[in-house]
DNA sequence: GTCCAGGTTT
DNA sequence: AAACCTGGAC
C-alpha cells in the first residue's frame, strides 16, 4: 500500500463532517474554497453558512451589489476575494448561462481562482484528476519525502506541484485531495504533529530523521512598513462622516473615516496642525476627544491608529466622503478595527443600533 | 506582546 | 517578488 492510499484509509476513519463535503455542486464548492483560502475552517464556517443562505446559487450571488458582498465578508480579511467572487459570479451569469464551470481549464480563467482552487473544485465536483497543492500538502509532502527546497520559492513550487501530481490517485482524485489536506490540517500539523498515531510515520523521512520541526522550509521575507493613521470622528445630528476607500491601498471597497496619515508618530496636538487637517477642518479644528493609540497588524504594514473626535464640520470634503445615519452605517463593510471602534463608541453612547 | 498560517493577483 | 487581513498559539 502506498503512502497516498494509506492517507485515504486514514481519511475515511478520521475526516471531519464539514458542510461543503456533502455536495458536488461546483458553485457551493467554489464558495467554500474561496472562503477557506488563507482562512481557518472554524473562522470560515459561519461565513460559508451565511453566504449560502443569502445566495443559494451563482445567479443570486451575481445579482448582489459589491456593498452587499463586502458587508457579508466583513471581518474575514483579504477583501479582494469578495470583490473577485462578485466579478466571477457575474461572468458565470452572463457568459455561462448561470452554470458554474467544473472543468479545471475553465475554472482557472475565473478571477480569484488559481491553481489550487481550480484543482480543488474540479476534483471535488467531477473527479477531474488534478492534484491540489495548498499549505497542508506542502507540509505533508515536505515531511514525508524529506524535501528541504523552500516551498515559497519558484523552484520549490514547481517541485512540489510535480510531486503532488506524481502521487495523485487518478481513480479517486477528489478523495485523495481531501485526504492529503485533512491529514495535514488535523494530524501532520505545523506544530506538534501527532506522529505517535500517524499511519505513515514509518515511511516518513522527517520522522525517521527527527526533522518534522524543520520542515517545510520557507524563505522568510516580509519587510513591514509603518503607517500612522489619524481618523476623525465627525458627527452631525444623527449622522456620521464616512469615507469610501478606493484605489490600490488596503481595504479597497470598504468604508472608514476621514483620515490624515503621517510618516511618523506625532502627538495628537500636532495632528491638528497638519496642513491636511487644516485643509479639511479650517484654521481651528475643535478637538473634543482623543482616543488612545491602537496597533493593527497586516501582512506588510503595521498601522498605528488613533481616533480624534472633532466638533466642527469640515470646510472641505473629499469626493469619497459622505454623511450617513447609523441605520445605514450598519450596512457598510468596515475594516475590523474601525468596526470595533465605532461599535464601542456608539455602545458607550447607548445607541441601541450598536448594542449587540 | 511576538510569531505564524494561509492562495491569488499584479 | 511583493501585496493583501485576521486570529490563534505561545
Amino acid at each position: 500500500m502506498n503512502f497516498a492510499n494509506e492517507l485515504v484509509l486514514w481519511y475515511h476513519q478520521n475526516k471531519r463532517d464539514l458542510p461543503w463535503r456533502h455536495t458536488t455542486d461546483p458553485y457551493v464548492i467554489w464558495l467554500s474554497e474561496i472562503i477557506l483560502q488563507q482562512t481557518r475552517v472554524e473562522q470560515g464556517m459561519p461565513y460559508f453558512n451565511r453566504f449560502l443562505a443569502a445566495y443559494p446559487n451563482v445567479t443570486a450571488f451575481a445579482n448582489a451589489s459589491e456593498d452587499d458582498i463586502l458587508k457579508l465578508w466583513q471581518g474575514l480579511g483579504y477583501y479582494s476575494r469578495g470583490r473577485n467572487m462578485l466579478k466571477t459570479a457575474q461572468l458565470v451569469r452572463d457568459e455561462h448561462k448561470g452554470v458554474f464551470p467544473s472543468a479545471y481549464d475553465e475554472l482557472i480563467k475565473l478571477k480569484g481562482v488559481g491553481e489550487y482552487t481550480a484543482a480543488a473544485i474540479s476534483s471535488f465536483a467531477v473527479n477531474e484528476a488534478r492534484a491540489v497543492v495548498d499549505g497542508n500538502v506542502y507540509r505533508v509532502l515536505a515531511r514525508y519525502f524529506g524535501i528541504d527546497e523552500p516551498i515559497n520559492s519558484t523552484k520549490g513550487k514547481k517541485l512540489f506541484q510535480q510531486l503532488a501530481d506524481a502521487v495523485l490517485n487518478k481513480e479517486e482524485p477528489g478523495l485523495h485531495n481531501q485526504a492529503m489536506m485533512e491529514f495535514g490540517a488535523t494530524l501532520c500539523k505545523p506544530k506538534n504533529p501527532a506522529c505517535g498515531i500517524c499511519p505513515v510515520s514509518l515511511g516518513c523521512q522527517a520522522f525517521k530523521t527527527n526533522a518534522t520541526t524543520q520542515l517545510p522550509v520557507k524563505l522568510k521575507t516580509v519587510k513591514v512598513k509603518e503607517r500612522f493613521f489619524n481618523y476623525f470622528l465627525v458627527l452631525n445630528g444623527n449622522e456620521i462622516l464616512m469615507n469610501k476607500r478606493t484605489g490600490n491601498d488596503i481595504w479597497t471597497g470598504l468604508y472608514d473615516l476621514p483620515l490624515v496619515e503621517t510618516d511618523t508618530l506625532l502627538p495628537a496636538h500636532e495632528i491638528v496642525t497638519q496642513p491636511l487637517t487644516l485643509h479639511y477642518f479650517g484654521p481651528n479644528p475643535q478637538v473634543e476627544e482623543v482616543f488612545g493609540l491602537q496597533k493593527h497588524i497586516l501582512t506588510h504594514q503595521r498601522l498605528t491608529i488613533r481616533f480624534i473626535k472633532v466638533k466642527n464640520q469640515p470646510v472641505y470634503m473629499e469626493p469619497d466622503w459622505f454623511y450617513t445615519d447609523l441605520e445605514n452605517l450598519e450596512k457598510l463593510a468596515l475594516p475590523k478595527i474601525v468596526f470595533i471602534f465605532l461599535t464601542n463608541f456608539f455602545k458607550f453612547e447607548n445607541n441601541s443600533l450598536f448594542s449587540n
